[in-house]
DNA sequence: ATTCTGACATCCA
DNA sequence: ATGGATGCCAGAA
């Protein structure tokens, strides 16, 4: 049995996140016991598995991610498509309504 | 409100 | 294998 790579462990929990909650980077790097590592947590969302819903998951201000393929619009096109409402002004929604933790956790 | 730094995994040469 | 650069962050001044 191999170690847990980082990047094995954000994309198990992203991959759990189910439809219409969402998750923040630091709430990840804090289930896997760092929350510095918020920045690496979205690394891994960048070149980790692009089937993963990473739309699922925005940072601690619950901000659309700048870097979604097609732009914040796209990713809050997708987001809302799961029923979380979205302000199209400021790409933000409210992360402690959508906020959702892994049962594992 | 804006700006900078700190910290960390992954990428590219 | 090594070093330097990158990036969907967070926190503090």
């Amino acid at each position: 049995m191999t170690e847990p790579n980082f990047r094995g462990q954000v994309e198990e929990i992203v991959q759990q996140i189910p439809r219409g909650h969402l998750m923040a980077y630091g709430q990840i790097a804090t289930l896997l016991g760092a929350p510095r590592k918020a920045q690496a947590v979205g690394f891994v969302a960048h070149y980790g598995d692009p089937d993963l819903p990473w739309h699922r998951v925005v940072n601690r201000h619950g901000r659309m991610a700048p870097g979604y393929p097609g732009g914040m619009p796209a990713h809050r096109t997708a987001v809302e498509s799961e029923g979380v409402a979205v302000d199209p002004e400021e790409f933000t929604c409210d992360l402690e309504r959508y906020r959702w933790w892994p049962p594992d956790a």
